[in-house]
DNA sequence: CTTAAATACAGAAAAATTTCTTTAATAAAA
DNA sequence: TTTTATTAAAGAAATTTTTCTGTATTTAAG
């Protein structure tokens, strides 16, 4: 799905975006070959697999820090460690979800996020018949409850499922919970303190290119 | 969720890609101003909302032909016919859906996308305890049964949620039923004939950056 | 031992995208 | 009516990202 828009919190992060988004297709693949008995993998074979540019996987590879050896190429633990490393993956981040709606009940029942250090570990909506429910394991709770809460809690990243009306009253309370990070799916710019990270993805925008593309390659 | 790394059939789409992305968000939020009642809305507007620049609102509006009214901006019931008509969501597209695993199913019973012009009927995969059964109502059926068929038949758009190392595999069969365009959620660069389609969508690339900015705006 | 081929890596060039600047138009305010 | 402020739009500039070149290294083949 989706794509980003706009994120705040760009001080000093000097991997360009393109690339942090490769890397977790890069591990992938690795995983793959290591499982497969492999102990190398070149940039241009990793290339090959993608159909990328070989000179750009090795440059996207370099900011994990990890260096390869002429003519062999990188040594597969090594990466598998930097990229989950450099990408956060073997962190263990609790999440908490706002909005149970279809996109919101997908995400969930996702697990996939699980293996990339990032657990969904509770949701909120408004909606009474959602209440006390819960969705592939995930209790759901009344946002209402958690409005007023005092104490910080553990949870450092915060997914926003809502309709774009309630994004920004979503926004700020979860900020008052004392979260890190902002995942919003709503289609609207949220305003946030310097240093809470935020994520922007819309779920449409790759559906959009490939609708676009085929009216556009269909008249051709 | 989200990004794209490759794609084929990349001929005469003067639209740049991050437009095409970005269009959809506009759309919704367009919407949105029509349901309360607005019939006009400016670039600078819609800019503060997303947190955009103005001038890249005007400029990706601009591809639409609908051309603005200085000092008042664009008519949005005008707005909203073009963006629809451009991004291909006032037609009708069937989907097949190959893979129906934790992404698979999510995709599924994420029935946004049928507002967009989308429609997943039927999903496909080879594990007998899937077979047979439904999800949110589209039913899954054996892949085998469709490997032969030789009758082309109108869906037009692929989705592959398979492992990666069956995801070619899949690729080939789906031309061979006549698909125009592949959503390819395996992380594999998937070999197709020129006329089709290709978009990859990697899931996890939008947690890497958030997981990523995490990790390393926690140490400043 | 010598040669050839494949690779990482650094830097340069090219391409794509975003941001800035300017101009003209026009609605609203004075 | 005149002035002011806001906007669309086109083009230029800046930035970002990708692709291209060249070099050194090293494994493997001859």
């Amino acid at each position: 799905m989706e794509t980003t828009l706009s994120s705040s919190a760009k001080q000093s992060v000097a991997v360009p975006e393109p690339t942090v988004r490769r890397l977790p297709t890069y591990l992938n693949i690795i995983k793959n070959l290591q499982q497969a008995e492999h102990t190398y993998v070149s940039a241009p074979t990793l290339a090959r697999i993608l159909r990328l540019d070989p000179t750009q996987v090795t440059k996207d590879l370099s900011y994990t820090g990890v260096i390869g050896k002429t003519r062999v190429g990188y040594q597969i633990s090594e990466l598998v460690e930097a990229l989950e490393d450099f990408l956060g993956f073997n962190r263990k981040h609790e999440a908490f979800l706002v909005g149970a709606g279809y996109l919101g009940s997908a995400l969930i029942q996702y697990q996939g996020f699980r293996e990339s250090g990032m657990r969904i570990v509770a949701a909120f909506d408004i909606d009474k018949n959602k209440i006390g429910t819960d969705i592939a394991g995930v209790p759901v709770f009344h946002l209402e409850k958690f409005r007023d809460l005092t104490e910080r809690l553990h949870i450092t990243i915060g997914i926003i499922t809502t309709p774009p009306s309630a994004a920004q009253n979503v926004a700020d309370l979860m900020i008052g919970w004392g979260i890190k990070a902002i995942w919003n799916f709503a289609p609207i710019g949220l305003k946030v303190p310097e240093h809470i990270i935020l994520q922007d993805t819309h779920i449409y925008a790759n559906l959009a290119v490939i609708l676009n593309k085929l009216d556009h390659t269909a008249l051709k």
